[in-house]
DNA sequence: TGTTGACCCTCCCATGATGGGAAGGTGCAG
DNA sequence: CTGCACCTTCCCATCATGGGAGGGTCAACA
C-alpha cells in the first residue's frame, strides 16, 4: 500500500505521516525497490490510533506516550487516565480563558452602540486600559 | 526611556517591541546617537494597546486594523464593533472545540476505572475509533 | 581614570503541527 | 512510448514568542 492510499485510510495526509515518521512517533515504513514506503494492516492500525488522539487534541509528545502504553501489554490503565485527566484540565484550562477573553469583550460591545458615530467604549478600553477583567499574564490563545 | 524600560511599563517584552516594530505595527522608534531606542509617553500609549488587544486574543493583523481605527477620528464605531463581534465569535467557537474533546474525553475517562488492571476503554477507543464524537474526522472504516 | 555589570544592538535559530512547492524518479494505462 | 498520477527528498512559511551569541554603550563606583 503506498502513502497516499495508506494517508486515504487512515485520515493522516502522506504530509504528515513522512513527518511522523521522520521524528519517530512511527517506525520507519517498509520501502519497495522503488524506493517507495509501503504500508500495511498495522501501520494503517497505529496511524488511526494517532488521528484519533489528534482528534482528542493531544499533542504529538503526549500521544508518544500513548503509544507506549498501547503496545505495553503491563501497563496499568491508572497510566493512561492519568495522562487523560492532565489532558482534559488542560483542555478546559484553555476553553476557559478563550470564553474569558469571549465574555470580556462581549461586555465591551455591549456597551458600544455601533450606530455610526464615533465614540466607541471598545477602543477606549483598549486605549486606556478599563478592560473587566485582566487575568495576570497573556493567556496565549493559539 | 529606553527599551527595557518601555517593556516594563507597557507589559510588553523588548523583544516583542522590536518585533512589533519590524513588522511596521509600531513606527520606528526614535534613536540616540547610541543607537539605541527611544520612548516617549505616545509610543507607551501605543504598546499599552496593543498589549490589551492581545490580552483579549486578538491577532496582530486584526491589531493592526484596530490601530487604523484608533488613529482615525472619523471611523464609525459600526467598524470597531463589527471586528469585535467577528472576533469574539471565533473565540467562542475555539473555545468551543476544545471543550467539545474535553467533553469526549472525559466520557472516556468516567468509563476507565483507573484500578491499576490493563483494561482501559480509553485506549481502546484511540485503537478501534469508538470515540463519542468525533467533529471533523471520518468514521474510519476498518 | 579604569573597571564592572547592566543594559542595548543586530542576527540567527527554535518552537508545534501543518501545508506548499520544486526538482526529479516510478508505475501504470492507453 | 507517452502522459499522467503518484512517489521521493529538501526547503520554506505559518504565528507569536523566547533564547542566545557576539559585540557596543552607559552609569556607578573604586
Amino acid at each position: 500500500m503506498n502513502i497516499g492510499q495508506a494517508a486515504q485510510a487512515s485520515g493522516v495526509s502522506a504530509k504528515m505521516i513522512r513527518y511522523y515518521e521522520s521524528i519517530g512517533l512511527v517506525p520507519p515504513a517498509g520501502r519497495r525497490e522503488s524506493g517507495y514506503r509501503d504500508y500495511g494492516p498495522v501501520d494503517l492500525h497505529r496511524l488511526g490510533f494517532i488521528r484519533r488522539a489528534r482528534d482528542l487534541g493531544f499533542s504529538i509528545e503526549r500521544i508518544r506516550l500513548l503509544l507506549e502504553l498501547w503496545s505495553d501489554q503491563d501497563r496499568s490503565n491508572a497510566e493512561v487516565k492519568a495522562i487523560a485527566l492532565t489532558h482534559i484540565n488542560e483542555l478546559e484550562e484553555r476553553a476557559r480563558q478563550l470564553q474569558e477573553m469571549a465574555d470580556s469583550l462581549r461586555t465591551l460591545a455591549a456597551a458600544c452602540d455601533g450606530d455610526g458615530r464615533p465614540d466607541c467604549p471598545i477602543i477606549e478600553s483598549l486605549e486606556i486600559g478599563g478592560a473587566p477583567h485582566c487575568h495576570g499574564g497573556r493567556p496565549t490563545p493559539h
